[in-house]
DNA sequence: CTTGTCGTTGGTGGTTCTACCGAGCCTAGT
DNA sequence: ACTAGGCTCGGTAGAACCACCAACGACAAG
């Protein structure tokens, strides 16, 4: 009896593609291929649709990746997820992995490493390359606490900053005084460690809180 | 007799993935796979490597699909290209369709509209989506007048905008008065129909003359 | 009841940014 | 030689932005 493995992915030569790769391996098969994490969600409904190990893309609309993975975590912690993406991101992968992607993949693997990845991920419970380990080595050290915790009302706040509106017209957009405005202002300059509005729009946009 | 085809993808879970989804096309057949557009001009010199139809990924390191697209069009006219990309923009669409592919194919498609697309390719010569079509017609109607040409100095002068730095650092480190990185301010915000800082960051980063 | 925190708002003072105007300097074209 | 236009730099005034401090009501925890 093979294994069986859904495939989670947007781009659907990918997904389609991969679907070969799988099924060529000895001992998985591909139930079926999902476009989003909201549709795996919808045919996880029905138990037959529930597979030994999940190969997920990360970035998807609609659902992403992270937030799939983590739903999955919480309603069918026995389902394995190996994450899939182009992402070398540093960040990204930590969050993967702790909303708990049992392994990280490159999308710049070889097709060996995806069937050797999916075995360890079904046999033994997870697979990491040589560079995620080393990479979760590197976050053990003492550095990190950029657990920045930015509140709703600072990120709706930051949307805002991040077009040609003055603060004043901000403040008139969120119903606010100008004066709270710039109390968000002074605050997240201090939280996230900026010198004044133009570091704010970099910083948004590198964490995607605002995309131009 | 099938036709031979080529792969050149950086990706190498995705090149071998479609290596098997067109080994799988009744007609065609995969010749080898490279994983840049410098190991394909290599690979030309010996006759025997040169096949009917080249697959060609666009982002890639080393050398783009761009640039290889183009020197295949001077060297080997004969070799059809289909352009496969995630971009959906439209300056590098335009710029591959400009240097002699003869098709364009987003990623996110089925696989029978690929093979479709080879055999669009191979025997009447081109192939294109309905949507690479609309785009084409678009760029000939007469509204872009927004090539603004910003000078060399200028973009210099947005990537420094595009940080924590004031206007008088930055004049600093471009060794020139504040003054005159005003009057690039003042220019730019005239030409570009901007309002202040934030929105010359916003469009230079739409614009990738920064990358965050 | 007291303490503390959070979200809100106001004040003051200084820095940076923006708009508009003028003026040399150099280069290219006439 | 003259002129036009581009690049550079300076001045002024006002708006926007930033830092720091204080305070009030609400609300939860002790």
């Amino acid at each position: 009896m093979k294994y069986s493995v859904v495939i989670v992915e947007d781009h659907i030569l990918l997904s389609q593609a991969l679907s070969g790769l799988v099924n060529g391996f000895a001992k998985f098969k591909v139930l079926y291929i999902c476009k989003n994490g909201k549709e795996l969600l919808t045919r996880f409904k029905d138990p037959k649709n529930i597979p030994d190990v999940v190969l997920m893309d990360i970035n998807m609309p609609i659902m992403n990746g992270i937030e799939t993975t983590a739903a999955l975590k919480e309603q069918y912690p026995q389902v394995k997820v190996l994450a899939l993406s182009v992402e070398e991101d540093e960040k990204t992968i930590l969050k993967m992995l702790r909303v708990g992607a049992k392994g990280y993949l490159l999308k710049d693997t070889e097709k060996s490493i995806l069937e050797n990845a999916l075995v360890e991920v079904q046999e033994t419970g997870f697979y990491h390359t040589k560079d995620v380990t080393n990479l979760l080595l590197g976050t053990l050290n003492p550095k990190k606490e950029n657990t920045v915790i930015l509140k709703d009302r600072e990120i709706e706040f930051i949307k805002h900053a991040c077009t040609e509106k003055t603060y004043k017209e901000i403040a008139n957009d969120m119903c606010l005084s100008p004066k709270t405005i710039e109390g968000y202002r002074d605050s997240i300059f201090e939280k996230l460690n900026l010198k004044n509005r133009t570091g704010l729009v970099i910083y948004a946009i590198k964490n995607k809180l605002f995309i131009p």
